[in-house]
DNA sequence: CTTTGCAAG
DNA sequence: CTTGTAAAG
């Protein structure tokens, strides 16, 4: 085995924190995790081993975003899990947008969208209840090439912020997807540069931040403040993953009145299948059979 | 090396004649060849080596349908053979039909389609004008799903027709090309169950026919008169290929005033990097210095 | 660059 | 089944 000739490239490559949590502050082991993953097209992540890596992982409760299929064409090979799988794809444009939610017990409850037919034609909310929480799989919408949807997303945004605040009063909410905007200059390679790219205008940023002063923790925060190059997402052009040339679009908020349930937050940067790589949440709840 | 499991699957492979001529009935050595192939994408086809395959054999004359690329496109192992590349590509839309000629000499001529603008926007005629002939490579048009452009194609049967008698007159001419006709039931593989599809309807092996009337040789057929299985095209769908489930679409016909400077026609069955194979003329032309 | 669907064969 | 494309990211 060869190693890396070119100490630069890997320079800046995010590494995790040595020592993964495992408890709260008071002491209580996690017992239940929610992993997030963009996989950019459901089946072809299927076919490069994405599930695999999943079902290793085994989490409580499984976010996909951007599935871009129907549910009559989902793979088999996440039918048979035997799971509770509940899909959101838009019904004219399957191919589009779209998102899975698996989770090892059934939702009390599942419900779609926000309520407003025309923010949620596209598959782009999906809520799962259990007994000690809510978990919103999201899939917020791209600005587009030119911010040519940049006002639907403020509408959207600003929807989605009611929308979970709503959630938020009765249980603790856990918010996993592609939230589509990198919140400060540290959660991409080159601020500077995209200062009207989709994902980082000032628009983008400050919706994020309404978020999070509604009562939510950005949980890898919590735990890395100022960790850099701590990317979920590279695009596919020109060779930006080995670059380590990123942005962190994928979150798991969490509210703040749960905050002492609160073990760790990673991502996991090594998985493969997708231009995006997984999140995930580490919580202790109360109640919870392990 | 392992031998074929199932001599089923080799039962009806072609096979060529055994001993491929050299010579015309009078003695004389081929120093003329045309190949023609149909290479569905001509990058594609450069991609999976077609190429390398086509420059070992070294025509004097290339011809190439649907190469479904515009002249800014083509793959530069192409460009830099240096020879005297000619195009024909449909302006509006380049992805579809197309095709390319290189020839080792450069032609006097070479003219671009029928002379009418209906039926030459597709890039469909080629015609390159040497001493000794003419090489017309062609891509007839396909009848289409449903025989959706069956009517098209008969109006294009019928001009092209024209167009070769016409050229007949003052030199001996080679239509090399995809002709999209299977002749007779011996030249696919099931004639019974496809009378109404593209390819062996009535109105389409009579136009053939016809072509033949006015004065051209089937000169596959001149040399083998019943080889069944001697198939140039074989469907993508259901592995139709290793079953040899094909149809004779590819053809070399030839003046038949040029009778006596005829070699040998032959099907190269075993190139690979289309969905047809390559067919090409042996001919000992006067005033070729070889 | 890669996904998806599409038209065409 | 495979080619090419476009829209989207």
């Amino acid at each position: 085995m060869e190693l890396c000739r070119d100490p630069a490239q890997l320079r800046d490559l995010y590494v995790p924190p040595p020592r993964p949590r495992d408890t709260t502050e008071d002491g209580r082991r996690f017992n239940f995790k929610v992993t997030s993953w963009n996989v950019d097209g459901l089946r072809a992540w299927v076919k490069k081993g994405g599930l695999e890596r999943v079902q290793a992982d085994a989490p409580d409760v499984l976010c996909l975003q951007e599935t871009k299929c129907g549910a009559e064409s989902v793979p088999e090979e996440l039918r048979s899990l035997g799971a509770f799988p509940h899909q959101h794809s838009p019904s004219d444009q399957p191919s589009y947008s779209g998102m899975g939610l698996l989770s090892r017990t059934k939702p009390l409850a599942v419900t779609y969208g926000m309520g407003d037919p025309e923010l949620d034609a596209e598959g782009r909310v999906l809520t799962a209840e259990f007994p000690a929480l809510r978990v919103v799989c999201v899939y917020v919408p791209n600005s587009g090439r030119g911010l040519g949807r940049l006002s639907f997303r403020q509408a959207w945004d600003e929807r989605f912020c009611s929308f979970v605040s709503q959630l938020d009063r009765s249980k603790p909410v856990a918010i996993c997807g592609d939230l589509n905007v990198a919140h400060q200059p540290l959660d991409l390679r080159n601020p500077s540069g995209n200062k009207r790219s989709p994902g980082f205008t000032w628009e983008e940023r400050k919706a994020f931040r309404e978020l999070l002063g509604a009562g939510f923790l950005d949980s890898f925060r919590v735990f890395n403040p100022s960790l850099p190059n701590a990317f979920t997402f590279w695009t596919y052009l020109s060779g930006a993953r080995v670059r380590n040339v990123g942005w962190r679009l994928d979150y798991c908020l969490w509210s703040q009145r749960g905050r002492k349930d609160l073990c760790d937050s990673r991502i996991e940067q090594r998985a493969q299948g997708s231009d995006h790589c997984p999140v995930g949440i580490y919580l202790a709840l109360e109640g919870i059979r392990t």
